[in-house]
DNA sequence: TCATAAGCGAGACGGTACGTCGTGTCTTACG
DNA sequence: CGTAAGACACGACGTACCGTCTCGCTTATGA
């Protein structure tokens, strides 16, 4: 019946995670079905549901393997490019993956396990970025030192998150760079002042 | 049939939609299906669609109206008591609806109506007050003159808003005291003193 | 805010009745529900309800008070011509009124009280007017002394319900005659051989 | 979750028709809720309404399942006996769905492909039975040349059904027999032996 | 070479949520 | 008090969604 022989294995994996996010972007957004889904993937909801146990699972698996794909932490030398670039990062993410995200955090706040995948595998790993950008600032010298880093380094992903997901504001460039500018920068620096 | 008569009119309203809190404080959180709740509320299910359109449109309703008790902004006549007294009501806030929020974010995401409700409704209202306050500390000449109010406004909030929805980490009053005292006040307060 | 008076007493009871048959006809059939009727016939569900404690007595009342204006049973000396003046006025009515009567047979299954006053004001009176009928010709000497007449008094009827009702075949004066003349009167009538 | 595994394919299909008559026979009459029947047959309503469009086609196609299961026409070699079989045969029928046949009449007026099942399947069959019956009794000679085969088949079921349907009376052994014996015999008969 | 198993596409299925509609009761305001 | 207007409780009805299961086919692996 089929003409085009249809693959397996480890391959077949990485196919049908790219194509829920395909169907979540040709449907509009993350109102993706397992039967469209299947449809549109050509696959057979056992082969899906044998590797991930429910939609959630599926979706959440789908985003961190896009979002995995996003370089290492930059390193340009300042902090403050480093931090425009990470942040710059995130709004390219936010403007694709957003939708995906704010379907997932009712799921999420009520299944630890995926709770625990999805910060393992995405908020943890780009907080690891952003403490790698820090450290080395700090290695630096660029840093005061009593600097509240772990606070430091959430500011600006916090207020992008927010504006992005919760009060729909405006995201864009010239945000990140004034949080950047504004926020991170004077209270990370050194105080001017006290040269 | 019925021995008590139940009430008609807008008071019928705000019953229903205390209702709808109370049955997702029982069945744990934002499982609240239709039959559910007419059982729950000794309601018809015309009585509730008449109203609001969708379960979604019930649900933000619910919450913009248990929201919108909250008293005005504090005037405590100190910048600092009174964003820690409007973080802490966020707090307060947040430890109870906020499995509300998390599951209706999606939702929010594609539909506008209710996104601007809930924007018109909580997030606006909230944005309001912490402006008051900000103002009332301008004016009392608290704050320094090139200072971004508009973002300073939103930073701890939306830092309270990303751990508690986004990366599930711990948010408490020690959490709430820090951001004011090492992230709004250094960044709103003149640097006059520090010459 | 109606600047037509509205009627009250017996004469809106006859008012609805009518209103009754004027929806159907409007609709098309028996889909008659309570709120397009009280709109239709600008009145209160109360006063529907007060008078006809539900829909299936509002029908029966409705139907019976449409039919209930047949003339008497006809006596024109001869029974082929009676019976066939009763069942064009049978078959008139079928054509009218047959929807109604098909609606309503589920309901008088398991409601007794509706199928006797069915029963005593329509089936009965009509029954009535046939046996006057047979009863003239038994006068007249028309009648074999053995004519089971409880029998043959309800086969042309029968059929013509039947035809109308269960099997849908198509009913008109033809059939009405060849009833007549085929069935009720050669059984009927003496025969002819034993003169 | 389920430890029994359930049937599917076209075995499901007549075990579902035979469920509708049991759970009409359970709750008393027509009185069929699809979530009552989906319960009692372990069904799902997708199962149901993928193969019956509306609650309506499911009865017919169960009245219809219920109905053609009986016997072919029977050959005694006599119109008399042939013809009392038929009609106690259908005496059984309606004492046992006639409650059904009741409820759809309604419902076949306004469905003409309702319509046409019940008649392709129910009517029409056993209209096929009484033609075979006379069609042997005029071969053997039994029946008056000028017979109105097409009435006469018609007149017997026709009173059994508008006495059981319509009139409510009593509709026994003695009734078909009465039939036979009073109406259909003497019309379809030879005179020849009165001579 | 053939068979035995494992993965797959296809899709029916059980279970449940969701929103619409029909029926009869009740309340409110008006005449 | 009876009425018009219409909100209401109750429950039937049919659609959509999620995850399980079965079937037959293809493809690898084993004898």
């Amino acid at each position: 019946m089929s003409v085009i022989p249809l693959k397996g294995g480890p391959a077949r994996e990485a196919e049908l995670l790219a194509a829920v996010l395909d169907v979540m972007r040709e449907t509009g957004d993350d109102r993706l079905t397992p039967d469209a889904f299947v449809a549109w993937a050509r696959a057979s909801k056992q082969t899906v549901y044998r590797r991930w146990p429910s939609k959630a699972e599926l979706v959440v698996a789908a985003f961190v393997n896009a979002v995995s794909e996003v370089p290492a932490a930059p390193d340009t030398g300042s902090l403050r490019e480093d931090l425009i670039i990470l942040l710059d990062d995130l709004l390219r993410e936010l403007a694709e993956l957003g939708d995906i995200v704010a379907s997932l955090l009712g799921e999420l706040r009520r299944n630890p396990d995926l709770a625990a995948a999805m910060d393992e595998r995405y908020i943890a790993a780009r907080r690891r970025s952003v403490l790698d950008v820090f450290e080395r600032a700090a290695a630096r010298g660029e840093l005061a030192a009593d600097a509240d880093i772990e606070l430091l380094c959430q500011l600006a992903p916090a207020t992008v998150f927010f504006r992005a997901m919760i009060s729909r504001e405006r995201v864009d460039r010239d945000l990140t760079r004034r949080l950047v500018d504004r926020v991170v920068i004077p209270l990370a620096g050194k105080p001017a002042n006290t040269v």
